[in-house]
DNA sequence: ATGACGATTCAAAATCGA
């Protein structure tokens, strides 16, 4: 058994205290972070030797983005991906010799600024491109994958709180759902969210800072764990730590975890 | 406990997130 972890934990140096606590409850073998902001020496390799987790890919840069995977399973980075080709940390791809060579992409997908327009919004566009380049990456993939991360897209009409009022709002536009889906379909992806927790069950992974207080559930699901098919026939479950949430010092996002008979 | 986001950075106010 396997047990991988995605998490963008919105600041690795200070949220290292509810990481630690989450390895310990939780024992994933693998953890991928995303929103480490921080840059690869600032990384606290050393803490994560100490949990177990030897192995170790940062990809990272000052202040922004950044994604790291760790692991207590032998593995080797190979690729960092720039699928916006302007020099953000937003990926890693690693693989372990000891699993038949399953790979593991490790990517934050750009959340994309206010406005869903990309004649009007740069960064709406950019997360566009990015998406297209991913799609033609999948395209090519020979390997049993598995890809996690924060996609910064709530596709279903359950993935979020309210469908009709968030048409609009960047994260749920009919315009991201469409391009997300032709990365999907570029791979047969299974999406293992919705494998383990069928449409239209309540699934969130994410809750803004903004108002959660207020305790309305007003969450989306943006963070994904996706596999090729015959890896996702191996998926024999599949958990969110929702009440990571409530930790101290919480992350906005919790993490999802996927266990393989692998 | 009578407000109400939280992180980063040339360290105060700006920018970003989604």
């Amino acid at each position: 058994m396997v047990k991988i972890t995605t998490w963008n934990i919105n600041s690795i140096r200070l949220r290292m205290p509810i990481v630690e606590r989450y390895l310990k409850e939780h024992a994933p073998d693998v953890l991928c972070l995303q929103e480490i902001k921080c840059q690869e020496q600032q990384f606290p390799y050393e803490a994560f030797r100490e949990l177990g987790y030897e192995h170790i890919a940062v990809h990272g840069q000052k202040g922004y983005h950044g994604v790291a995977t760790v692991s207590r399973v032998p593995m080797q980075e190979f690729s960092r991906h720039d699928w916006q080709d302007n020099g953000e940390a937003r990926h890693v791809g690693v693989e372990f010799p000891s699993l038949d060579g399953l790979v593991l992409e490790n990517v934050y997908i750009p959340a994309g600024g206010d406005i869903p327009d990309r004649e009007k919004n740069l960064k709406f566009g950019q997360k566009l491109d990015f998406l297209e380049r991913m799609t033609r990456w999948a395209e090519k993939i020979d390997r049993p994958t598995l890809l996690v991360g924060d996609f910064n897209i709530a596709p279903l009409e359950c993935d979020v709180y309210d469908h009709k009022a968030l048409l609009k709002v960047v994260s749920h536009t009919p315009l991201e759902v469409e391009t997300l889906d032709l990365l999907q379909g570029a791979h047969d992806w299974v999406d293992l969210g919705r494998k383990h927790i069928p449409a239209p069950e309540r699934n969130y992974s994410w809750w803004s800072y903004r108002t959660y207080w207020q305790g309305k559930d007003r969450g989306r699901r943006l963070d994904h764990m996706w596999a090729s098919p015959d890896l996702a026939a191996q998926s024999v479950a599949h958990s969110i730590a929702e009440d990571t949430r409530d930790w101290e010092k919480p992350s906005d996002h919790v993490p999802l975890m996927t266990e393989f008979d692998l």
